[in-house]
DNA sequence: GAAAACAAAAGTGTATACAGTTTCCGGCGC
DNA sequence: GCGCCGGAAACTGTATACACTTTTGTTTTC
């Protein structure tokens, strides 16, 4: 099994919904979809099937796809979810960090400077978001990685926070002083400010309000 | 969108997977399952698809879909992310117990107990998985539980515990003092004893060996 | 003028068709 | 006897067809 094709699509359309350009509520037509992929409607609903398993894409049986709303109680359990996740993660990961691991977390957060100062919008929600993945993977544990990817799309759909480039740079200042107590292997002060990032996170939630229906095409042009 | 005769076929395969009807690296042609469950392959390949995601099987390239045979590492890997998420959820659900919540969880146990002694097999194995999800759902979060039930699925494919029925009675006793230490609101406690649950659980693990491949009609029927 | 009723258009849900790939098996050379 | 080649059967991947549902817009009725 398994295609190419709808593995683009849904990425595309991954994007397209965590980076915003596709609003909650949006309808997402198969027929107009296929159309601006240049495939059959066939992998498009593969496509569709796919991102509503991963609670980007609600499925209203003889209505058709629709970008996920979620409710701000959901909101909050995602975020419950990734607190006991992550700071868990930060414990274990003092415990087990290597030079190599810390030189390569530091590397990221240079990239999110570089990215916050140049004010891109579209690399800094990526970049602040991979590194709670990349955590993950240094650690080894692929699982644990996919997971959060799934956890940290759903708040990207969710949360408004990374539009604004002083709340960016307040999450990478998080992000420094998260690496400073992981190479320092202080894993109690690292699960704290895990766990306070997510809190600072989730307070930017805002409330889910009725989105306009956005023009696919437009949005994935 | 949505159909309940795929979700059906999703059940009935997950069922099958989890409870070793179908082995790891079992083929599950697309055919032969359209003409079992009565329906075209399209319905089959959209269940095979979310059964991938499920990481219950896995997609080859113009090869088809097999069960799922996870590597031991893999298996540690979701382990090490149930501790993560359950230790946490122990502590919390402690935080935050209520009689009504305790007294569920001690129905919950009960029934374990009914299907040890009456050593049903399939009952026994789905009750002792349960257990972990219903904690999640008494919590108020439905992120979590969905996320543990994926989890505790993976680990049915991967573990050979439940088989015998000693294990499941030790599984089950560590589930009653776990009860007692969450009534008690000893969080600490409930945490390091679900720790340990999971880790006999995970000590269970037999290497993964090169299955025999199953027939489908006959694991289905 | 507003609400109900109906017809047409658009869209989803499932089955089927067809092209391309893999797998299986018999025959051939060595 | 062993391995390699070739063709048929089986299977997957994608597109298309068709039935059925929802939506939309118009007309009719009060």
């Amino acid at each position: 099994m398994e295609s190419s094709s709808t593995t683009a699509i849904v990425h595309a359309l991954t994007r397209a919904i965590t980076e915003h350009r596709l609003l909650p509520g949006s309808k997402l037509a198969e027929q107009k979809l296929a159309d601006h992929f240049g495939v059959s409607r066939t992998l498009v609903r593969q496509a569709l099937l796919q991102l509503s398993q991963h609670q980007l894409v609600t499925l209203e049986p003889a209505r058709g796809a629709f970008v996920a709303a979620p409710s701000v109680d959901e909101a909050r359990q995602v975020f419950a979810v990734r607190r006991m996740l992550e700071c868990e993660m930060a414990r274990a990961f003092a415990a087990q960090v290597t030079p190599a691991m810390a030189r390569a977390l530091r590397e990221h957060v240079a990239q999110e400077k570089r990215a916050v100062e140049q004010d891109d919008a579209s690399g800094r929600t990526e970049l602040l978001g991979d590194f709670h993945v990349r955590m993950a993977e240094l650690m080894g544990n692929q699982v644990l990685a996919q997971m959060l990817g799934q956890l940290i799309s759903r708040c990207a759909l969710i949360t408004l926070m990374y539009q604004s480039s002083q709340d960016a740079g307040h999450s990478h200042d998080e992000h420094v002083q998260i690496v400073r107590a992981l190479a320092a292997r202080d894993g109690e002060l690292a699960a704290r400010l895990m766990g306070e990032h997510l809190s600072h996170v989730e307070a930017h939630l805002t409330a889910t309000r009725s989105y306009p229906t956005n023009d696919i095409t437009q949005a994935l042009a």
